[in-house]
DNA sequence: AGTTAATAAGTAAACCTTACAAACTAATTA
DNA sequence: TAATTAGTTTGTAAGGTTTACTTATTAACT
């Protein structure tokens, strides 16, 4: 079909969506003001409200207080957070993580295990014990979930909820609402690690009220995630913002040999396993990207230059970012990004030289949880219930 | 206002819209086909059709044949692109043109005038009376007339129709909207002058069909438009897609001046302006950057290395931009595309070396109209009437 | 203190717009 | 003449709005 048609109930729907939002945003707020803040008639509003209370995303709370001119005191609505939960699963290169959410992003319980101990086989089987047991944990069945939200370090098909390919995870064609949905009778969605981490972010972390937003993930490789007007924007083949490919220096690509096979120019340039690299062949000894940035930041000149020269590099690269995507905002995450305060002022000197504008960059603000709540975004994103972010 | 509420009138808004949409794509078409195309009731198609009919949109041309199984002959029904009339205008750095479309984009009439004999004054004035000309030409009032849409070369404020910034006509908060409004009443539409290109291309040129598009001029300098999921995407502050300030080349971007004060790296590396320059330093003799590319394809060695040098540059840009947006499409547009066979095959081979997935790289299809036709596309694109695009 | 006017919240009833289903008329083929 | 398709008529259901009402409250006036 081309194009949704409109009928009455498409039109009941979206103006209940309307007051739902009202309600959340202005909490407690009476069926009056509702009517006056969103326009819609004081009847209507009242009929969408008990809607709303039925299904329970509302309640009713106590009176108000009239206003000193008289008058009826208003009978004051709250949004319940808790009417449905959400799960979230974060299937990374390193660890599977999975938990429970309600509808405001809390997190209820979490679980984790080793990714690469039940790579070959179990995964799921195990990923569907963990949830289990914290739905009883939390005395909660699969009534009270709204659906399932996945993560995948990879580039994924989420309209067919297949993983294309998942190099960390040695995954290709990997069908993986299928897989859940014999555990799971449930709405399973399913999208990239660092969509997901854009959506929590813009969802309740650092990029809350921003409608343009970017997300780079530094880790061990380089990647990023973009929303735009509010949505997330993935591209026309699923691989927008493939951020570790930018190349920042023509006279270095000319012969350039990526570092680890299907890693682009700046992620050989400025991602954690090259930083580590770079330094570890120039002191003939192991170390790692964090170590790095701890030596460089005890003055370790060795270290100081690989950093200097990866963080030359991402600058450039953020520059360019911004100056194609005017972003309202920067969120940096990943691992990498907790050497953040050591490298911010190189990095903003520039991206003040290089672009056009400036804009904010600022450190992701969700922590360890990050991958559950943004699957849990995803879900309430792409789910369509009557409460949708 | 938060959010458009519903009710009866925006859904039946809504459904003729489809209605209008099915009919032009599938012209001539019946009542009964349209209904089952579009899942709507025959009555309602019905009622809608009457509609469009007593709106002008829609006219009823003859019977079709029945089916080889019998039945009654259907009444087949065409899109009149003839019931509105639309004006575009392009003002450039070096000339301004106006024209008068139909809905589908055909050109009925075009006039241009040199920017800088009326900058100082009366350019408004003289647009007021091509336009003018052209309607009396056409046998045309204003009341048969859409709107006015605009291109401009610079940065605009589209709500307000105020041209921020733009350099090529001296202009700094330039209230475009404001100015035309006292010449037609008519609704007027304002934006960047890449941007039309992009939507014209979109609408009737080399982008049809597709969805996730970005439009690279190169002439004097360097921008470009983006249609992201089939809408413009304009960035937080009406500036992105600033394309001309990529940063390809860490080493040189080290001691970077711009050629010309406001230019960015990539369009001083890659311009046509600066191709002009490099190429006039190295063999003494002022030559303009299509004389640059003639002398390099007649083997020119000087000249070759300039336009080398530039398309290498040029080249990286692009493929960070294919990373960056995943696009279906790259359409190449400005003065130096003209030379697109001349340099094609160097780019391609950069981009197939440095993007993580190949993307089709065309030169634009609209010729010299190309400004008007984007302008009336953007009348289109924002207007609000039955027929969008 | 008691009464009254003004004001505000929320609901009920009647009505409007739109879409749809079912039944109908019209026109055509085999 | 039966079957089939196009298009319309008629009545109904779903949703939102308007108007008028009830309920509840404050403030001002007796």
């Amino acid at each position: 079909m081309r194009k949704q048609k409109g009928n009455a109930a498409y039109i009941k729907n979206m103006n209940i969506k309307i007051v739902l939002d009202c309600i959340i945003e202005h909490e407690p707020i009476s069926r009056s003001e509702i009517s006056k803040r969103v326009m819609i008639s004081k009847p209507t509003v009242s009929q969408l409200v008990n809607h709303l209370i039925v299904e329970g995303f509302v309640y009713e709370t106590g009176m108000g207080n009239s206003t000193t001119t008289g008058g009826r005191k208003p009978v004051q609505l709250c949004f319940n957070p808790k009417t449905s939960y959400l799960i979230g699963v974060d299937i990374g290169g390193s660890k599977v993580a999975s938990g429970i959410t309600d509808l405001k992003g809390r997190v209820y319980s979490y679980r984790e295990f080793a990714t690469q101990e039940f790579l070959d086989e179990g995964l799921f089987k195990r990923l569907h014990t963990d949830i289990e047991e914290m739905l009883t944990e939390l005395k909660l069945t699969t009534k009270n979930v709204l659906g399932i939200g996945v993560g995948v370090a990879g580039v994924t098909d989420i309209e067919k909820g297949v993983v294309i390919n998942a190099p960390a995870l040695a995954w290709q064609n990997c069908p993986i609402r299928e897989k859940l949905s014999t555990y799971f009778e449930l709405p399973i969605f399913v999208d990239n690690d660092v969509n997901i981490s854009v959506l929590g972010e813009h969802w309740i972390g650092a990029g809350v009220d921003k409608t343009n937003i970017i997300y780079i993930s530094i880790g061990t490789g380089i990647g990023s995630g973009i929303i735009l007007n509010g949505n997330l924007y993935r591209g026309s083949n699923y691989s927008a913002g493939e951020f570790g490919y930018q190349v920042t220096d023509r006279q270095m690509a000319r012969n350039f040999n990526p570092v680890v096979e299907g890693f682009g120019f700046l992620e050989s340039m400025s991602g954690g396993i090259s930083i580590g690299q770079q330094l570890s062949e120039k002191i003939k000894k192991q170390v790692t990207a964090k170590e790095a940035f701890e030596m460089a930041d005890n003055g370790d000149e060795n270290a100081q230059e690989v950093i200097q020269f990866a963080i030359e590099n991402l600058g450039l690269g953020i520059s360019n970012y911004i100056s194609l995507f005017d972003p309202e905002i920067i969120i940096l995450g990943g691992g990498i990004s907790g050497s953040y305060p050591i490298f911010k002022d190189q990095l903003d000197e520039i991206i003040k030289k290089f672009t056009p504008r400036k804009c904010e960059v600022i450190p992701a603000k969700l922590g360890k949880e990050a991958g559950v709540i943004g699957a849990c975004a995803l879900l309430l994103k792409e789910y369509d219930s009557i409460y949708t972010i």
